[in-house]
DNA sequence: ATATATAAGTTAGCTAGCGCACATAAGATT
DNA sequence: AATCTTATGTGCGCTAGCTAACTTATATAT
C-alpha cells in the first residue's frame, strides 16, 4: 500500500500554548518559527543529547520515555498538541536522561534554543505558560510512576488509549502491539491479550497497526483512576482552544 | 527512652540552593526567611492544597507521594537540604496532585509565597536554581517510574536506603519498616524480607526503626542503576556545597 | 516486675506478568 | 497465484510480589 503523506498547512494556532500567546509576543515570535514534519518513530533528541529546538506539535503524539540498560523501558508522558517538547531549553539544563521519540505521525512548530532563551527571559506569557506545562508535565510523570507499580496492564493499556486518542482528536490510532509494549514497557504478548479482551467486548477494533475505539464510554469505564486525575491537572492548568 | 528533640542552629546555607545564591540575593531574602522544625510525619501538604510556602530544607528529608483511592501510594520523589519543598508556588499551578510528608525529622527555612513570586520574576539566580532543580526533580520522578516497573524489591529497597543516606549526611536512619513500605508502594512484609537479606549479608543492621548502614559499598553493587542515573543528574544541574 | 503496644519476623497459598517457543494470518512483493 | 514479511495469537512453566493470618521480640508504661 502506497500511503500519501501530503504535508497539510498547520497554523502555528494549532498548538495551545502558542494560542494563548498574547498578539504581540505571537506575532514577535512567528518569523522564528519553522515548521518540520514528525515521521513516525522519528527521536526528536537521545538521552544526554544537547536539546537544540523547542517544538510545539500541532499534531501527531510524542513520547517521553526512559530506557533501562537491560532493554527494558517505560514511557513517562504523552505530548500532543498541548504543550512541547523539550523544556531543558528553558528550565536550564540543556539536556534530559529521557529520550523522545514520535509515537504517532504528525507535525509541529520548533523554536531554537537560542530564541527560546531569550523570550523565557522576558518573564511574559511563554514563561508562564511554559512553566504551567512543565507542571503538567511532572504530575503526568508522577502519576504514571504510581499507575505504573499498582494498575495492571489492562488498566493501563485504556489509559494509554485514551490518553493517545485526546492527543489525536480522533477515534484512530496506528500504531502496532509491539510498539505499544515498548512504551508500556511490557511483553508483546502481554499487549495481544489485553487488545483481544477489548476487542471481545466490543470496545475497540484492532487489524495490523491500527486501531479503532467504537465504545469510548465504555473504556473510559474500564480505565484506572489516574487517566482522569491527569486530565483534570491539565485542564486546570492549561489553555484551552478558544473555541470552548 | 525520652528523646531529647532540642532545636539545634542551622544557617540557611546548610540549604545548597540558597547557600549558591550571590550574596545580594541572599541578604535581600535572608529576613525574609522563617526557620521551622520538621517533626517526623508531619504533612507539608496534602493533595490539591494550595500551597502558601516554599520550604528549603537544611535537614532531615521530605517526600513526595501519590496517593491511590484504593490507599495504594507511590513515593514518587526524595528532598533533602539540597532541594527546596513546593515548587507549584513558582510554577504557576498554586497546588500539585501529590502531597508531601516529613520522612526524616529536620528543619527547613520556608519562605512565603508571595516573595518567591516576587523573588522569581526578577529573573535572578534563584529563579534559575529553582527551576534547574525542577528539572533534576522531573528525572528523579521518571526514574522512579521506570524503576517501579521494572526492578525488584531488593533493588529498589538499596536505591531507597542510599538516596535517603545521602540526604541525611549520616549512615543511619530512624524509619520503620512500615514507613518504607507505603513510601515504596509494598507490603510491609515484603521489606522486612529484604531487609533480613541486607543483614543477614551484614550490610545493615535493622532493630525497631532505627537502621545502621554497615557497608555501603556493597550496597552500592546490590543496588539498581536508577540510583546513580539520578545522582549523576543532580550532580550535573545542581550546585554543591561550597567545600568541594 | 508485669502489662501493653508496637515493630519485626514467619508461613502458606494465589495470581499477574514474565520468558520462550511456536502457530496463524494479513498485506506486500514478485 | 505463490512467496515473503510483518503483525497478531497461543500455550506452558516460572517466579516475584500479593493477601491473609499468625508469632516473636523489644521498648515503654504502670
Amino acid at each position: 500500500m502506497l500511503t500519501l503523506t501530503k504535508t497539510p498547512y498547520y497554523s502555528p494556532k494549532q498548538n495551545l500554548i502558542l494560542a494563548a500567546l498574547p498578539k504581540t509576543d505571537y506575532e514577535r515570535l512567528l518569523p522564528e518559527l519553522e515548521f518540520i514534519e514528525m515521521p513516525l518513530g522519528w527521536k526528536l533528541s537521545e538521552s544526554g543529547d544537547h536539546v537544540n529546538f523547542l517544538h510545539f506539535p500541532v499534531s501527531g503524539i510524542v513520547s517521553l520515555i526512559y530506557d533501562l540498560e537491560n532493554g527494558a523501558s517505560s514511557e513517562v508522558a504523552l505530548v500532543g498538541n498541548e504543550g512541547l517538547v523539550g523544556i531543558s531549553v528553558f528550565m536550564g539544563g540543556d539536556s534530559m536522561p529521557s529520550s523522545t521519540m514520535v509515537q504517532s505521525r504528525g507535525f509541529a512548530y520548533r523554536l531554537s534554543r537560542k530564541i527560546m532563551k531569550r523570550e523565557f527571559a522576558l518573564g511574559g506569557q511563554l514563561q508562564h505558560l511554559s512553566l504551567l506545562y512543565t507542571q503538567a508535565l511532572i504530575s503526568q510523570t508522577s502519576q504514571t510512576a504510581v499507575c505504573n507499580q499498582h494498575h495492571t496492564v489492562d488498566q493501563r493499556l485504556c489509559r494509554w488509549l485514551l490518553t493517545s486518542l485526546d492527543r489525536m482528536h480522533d477515534n484512530k490510532l496506528t500504531v502496532t502491539q509491539e510498539l505499544i509494549a515498548y512504551l508500556l514497557g511490557i511483553r508483546r504478548e502481554s499487549v495481544t491479550a489485553a487488545a483481544i479482551k477489548l476487542q471481545k467486548e466490543g470496545l475497540v477494533s484492532y487489524s495490523r497497526g491500527s486501531l479503532k475505539v467504537l465504545d469510548r464510554p465504555r473504556l473510559e469505564m474500564l480505565v484506572c483512576e489516574c487517566y482522569e486525575v491527569v486530565k483534570q491537572e491539565y485542564d486546570r492548568l492549561l489553555p484551552h482552544p478558544s473555541f470552548r
